[in-house]
DNA sequence: CCTACCGATCGGTAGG
DNA sequence: CCTACCGATCGGTAGG
């Protein structure tokens, strides 16, 4: 039965991403050899390359996949009709949210991609600059329609997005409270800010 | 002249950790081979063990070199007689200075401490683990005397620093606002918020 | 500070 | 999926 058989073999690639995602935030794609991928995978390093292509092409499926989801999210909000404070909202609730339930991945993306080969490695900056600069793009906007304050943009970006990307730390140690209350005091801080 | 022989070396000493610590922010730790190394500072790869012991030792000292700092300010900051909210607003301050003049090293004592071996890896966690809950008990204090939001202080420690050591991005690319205004645009938007 | 070199380990392939 | 193995490179040492 040859679909179960595709299907068996897309799904072990699926595991091999997934243990390589958990290793290469734990020890650093460099510090992670194919033979640790392999323990995790519970096979002989050998075998993994009948899965995969090479270690680039793990850490190339990771950093794309989690970009294309935050784009285009992105996507859908810049043609909604919400204030400019409800879209930045919007991202900042869809980033945590992608950060608790899928950290490993996203951590990954986030902190890994420096190791991507050309024309990967190039591609991924373009991409990530053009993300943060639409993301800007929303903050200007409220900017002049008087709903935020007159910050730099670029760097308010910056700070939103690598504030939440901090909550890995935190994710890993015992959750004193739930994924719904994190989210509220995160908003709440980087909108209304720390002080009374 | 002793003297003179004992700076010299210790001054080559200096040169390899801040090579190194620029080297290990581009590619990490596990990316950068001492021969990447060498070459950088501009001799063989045996050379650098007459200054150095290991690869490990540079990390540990770049690690422990920022923790300190970073250590030392909070103890001025925790006996001085400021409100709770001017306490935090020098922490800020404090540390995006040391992060736009000395970014490289606290970039790597931030990302790159996971490769620490023991018992170096335990003794930074302990440090890390106590310098923010004592930012937490700051915040918790603000919280108390209705200074800031009750907010949970966990959580937006987490963020704070994580926003701040996020500017590293910005820092590289093209300078468009000065190192003032940053940290004013910075202090504004984690104090007061995004919203006008 | 260098040349010469060590054993260990790396990502990956051949062949079955 | 495995065993067996490749050339390259790793951190580090010996000896001068």
């Amino acid at each position: 039965m040859p679909a179960i058989k595709t299907q068996r073999h897309s799904s072990k690639k699926e595991v091999i991403i997934s243990k390589a995602a958990k290793l290469f935030r734990e020890k650093s794609f460099s510090g992670t050899s194919m033979r640790d991928l392999a323990e995790a995978v519970g096979v002989e390093a050998a075998s993994l390359y009948n899965h995969i292509q090479s270690k680039a092409e793990i850490l190339q499926v990771i950093c794309f996949k989690v970009a294309n989801i935050f784009m285009e999210h992105l996507e859908r909000i810049e043609v909604n009709q919400q204030s400019s404070i409800e879209k930045i909202k919007d991202i900042l609730r869809f980033h945590i949210q992608h950060m608790i339930n899928n950290f490993e991945e996203v951590y990954v993306a986030d902190r890994e991609w420096r190791h991507l080969n050309e024309p990967y490695l190039s591609n991924f900056k373009v991409q990530r600059k053009n993300y943060r600069q639409r993301i800007a793009a929303i903050i200007e906007n409220g900017i002049q329609k008087k709903e935020l304050k007159s910050i730099d943009a670029p760097t308010a970006v910056l700070m939103m997005l690598h504030a939440i990307s901090g909550i890995e730390s935190w994710h890993r140690s015992k959750q004193k409270i739930s994924a719904e209350q994190l989210e509220e005091n995160m908003i709440v801080i980087l909108v209304e800010g720390l002080e009374k």
